[in-house]
This record gives structure tokens, C-alpha cells and sequence, in this order.
DNA sequence: TTGACAATACCGTCCAGACGGTACAGTAGC
DNA sequence: GCTACTGTACCGTCTGGACGGTATTGTCAA
């Protein structure tokens, strides 16, 4: 009962983020998700009783997937730096992700960004408790918030070869920062 | 008359830029846009006849805008490296910039990510034939596409401070990279 | 074991309102 | 008298969401 309830507002949230990416983020429509989930509107309308709350669905599946990875790879031999580059690199890699319908929920309405927003504050201070250099810390940090930007709007300004270089960069960089670890790349 | 027409237009495409901040990108109609410019919703279609083209100019102006402001900071004592640094610094720093019409517009037609790509792909290879370290360069690059990222999205994640420092270590990492004086465009 | 009932998980229809866009008559200033 | 609008009225379409219906599954007393 749980697995098919699961399986449906799974494939509805997935099914919202396509629609999000090929619609654009501002034209996505409940009926346009309902079919691309092959559900009708009324059970679209059932798993999220407003268009709101399937956007709010849509970012906290979101950010709770990207803290839960994270936390896997965050493991003994690697920092918490190197794990997210190393996070951030698979996920700009990956030919889709579901930052696309983070983009929707934005373009309904700005007060989504809030969350987001701490979010990104809470791992930025986790990130910088676990540094010495704070000045090279900052520019790598953006330079992923950048990379994932890129990935965001799908707009193929990098190679795969270029993004290769810039996170083997960025491990240079943040390697020999990092407190209490034996960085590998 | 041109005097007037140009004004006019500003005031519509700033108008523009200000209902997709408060609203959502998603949520700019030609209504709201009118009444923020104080123009009546036959003026705006009279200056932009559709909507998709009140977007294009919102879109292309921000792109004109920045590579003319670009071109001004790139002197001869002024990589443009480091000018590209510096100018983004302030205009993340500014209170306000037009690029969220420019979200505005993505979430109205993915289209308009391409030419902002071909853009930004520009950019980056006009960096590229001024530097000796391209692992370098792409961390900058992409750190300045992060900072910009945050301020689209109006999320204050780093506050001034960091900023600035962030700024600073950029600097301090690409100016040893300059490849010195005549560069070729 | 079965019949009555209830909860779950949808489907299909309908509608008020918003939106982009058109048309056109009027007008202020150069 | 032309340009650059204003103001209003209107149309067709789309959208979110409310609502009533329904098939399936689960529960529980007799």
C-alpha cells in the first residue's frame, strides 16, 4: 500500500521535473505533469492537493537526496570538501538530475529559494568549521555553486574534458586546506 | 523622440525586471509589467508587440550591457581576467541588477539559454588565450558563474565580507596566470 | 465465512479566473 | 498631421482546482 503510493508520487515528482526541463521552468502545468506520469489530474490532485505543494515536494525530495549523498560519501578517508566536490562532479556529470524542477518551484514563487538558501549557509559553515583557508574554501565552494549552475539552466557551456580539469583543480586547491585529512584524487 | 521611445522601452524592460523579482520568474504578465511602468498595456504592445519579444530585448540588453561594461574595464593595465573579476564583484555587489528578467525569460522559453550560452562560451575562450593555467582559470570562471548564481537567485549566502574575500583570493589566483600584455582578441 | 462498511487511490468533468493578444477610438505634443 | 502613445472593450485559450463518482483493498462484527 505504501509501495504503490510511493511509486506514484515518485513518478509524479520525476514526471514534473521532465515537464520542467523541456516545457521551460515557468510553463509547468498540472495536466502536463499528470500525463507525462500517466495519472489522471484528479490523482495528481490527490498525492499533492496544490500546485504548491507539489513544488515544495519537488525541492525538499531534492535537498534531502543531495544531504543524504553527501553524507555517504562524507566517509572517514575523505573530507567533507572532497566529498563534495567529488558529489558535486558526479552529479554536473550525470546526463539528468532533478534540479530542474528546483528551477519550477523557484519560477512559481521566489519564497522557495528560502530553504535553498539555508540550506546552502549550513553546508557552506559545515565546510568552512573543517577548513584553514577560508579565502581558497570560498572560491571553491562558488566555483561548484557555478558548475551546478551551469548544469541547472542545461546550457553545455563545458566540456566534459573542461569540468574534469576544474574539479581536479579545485581537489589541488582544497587538498592540502583540508584539516585532519589524507586527501587522494 | 528617440529620447522619448528609449525611455519609455527602459522603463518597461526595468519594470519588467522588477515584477519578475517579486512575483517569480514564472509569474511576469504584460498586465503587472504595465502598470510598474506606468505605461498602459496598449503602450507596452505597442513597444513590444508579443511577449516573446519583450523577453528577447530583456535578454539581450543584459548581455550588451555587461560584455560593453567589460570591454570599458579591460585596459591596458587590466587583464581581463582580472577586469572580468572585478566587474562582476561589483555587480554582485550592486543591490540590484537586471538579471532576473533574464530568469524570466529562461522560464518563459528554455530557448533563450542558448544565445546566453554562446555567450558565456565566448567569454570563457577569450579568457582562455590570455592564460597559461586553464585548471585555474575554470575554478575562477566558474566561481564567478557561482557568485552570480546566488545573486540571481537573491539568496544571501555569503555575506560582503566573504565576498570579498572570495574576490581576493581570485585575484591572488589569477593574477600570477596573466599572460602579460598583448593579448589578441 | 461472509456481508456491511470504510479507507485508499484514483478518474473525468466542469468552471471561474487569468493571461496573451487584438482592435480601435481618442489625444497630447512636436 | 504624424508619432507615440492611452484607454477600453473584448476574444480564445489555458490553468488550477473543486467536485462527484468509482474500483480496489482492508477491517470487523455476526
Amino acid at each position: 500500500m505504501t509501495q504503490i503510493k510511493q511509486s506514484s508520487r515518485d513518478k509524479i515528482l520525476s514526471a514534473a521535473a521532465e515537464v520542467a526541463r523541456e516545457a521551460g521552468a515557468g510553463r509547468l502545468s498540472l495536466d502536463a505533469v499528470a500525463a507525462r506520469a500517466g495519472v489522471s489530474k484528479g490523482g495528481l490532485l490527490y498525492n499533492f492537493p496544490t500546485k504548491a505543494s507539489l513544488m515544495r515536494a519537488l525541492v525538499e525530495t531534492f535537498l534531502t537526496n543531495f544531504e543524504q549523498e553527501l553524507d555517504a560519501s562524507h566517509t572517514a578517508q575523505d573530507g567533507l570538501l572532497s566529498a563534495y566536490i567529488k558529489l558535486s562532479a558526479i552529479e554536473c556529470a550525470e546526463a539528468q538530475h532533478g534540479a530542474t524542477g528546483v528551477l519550477a518551484a523557484i519560477a512559481e514563487d521566489p519564497d522557495f529559494l528560502k530553504p535553498i538558501a539555508a540550506f546552502k549557509r549550513r553546508l557552506l559553515d559545515r565546510l568552512k568549521s573543517e577548513s584553514d583557508d577560508f579565502g581558497s574554501l570560498l572560491v571553491i565552494y562558488l566555483a561548484l555553486e557555478g558548475m551546478r549552475s551551469l548544469k541547472l539552466f542545461e546550457t553545455e557551456v563545458l566540456t566534459s574534458e573542461e569540468r574534469d580539469l576544474a574539479v581536479e583543480s579545485m581537489l589541488k586547491i582544497g587538498a592540502g586546506r583540508e584539516r585532519n585529512s589524507t586527501a587522494s584524487l
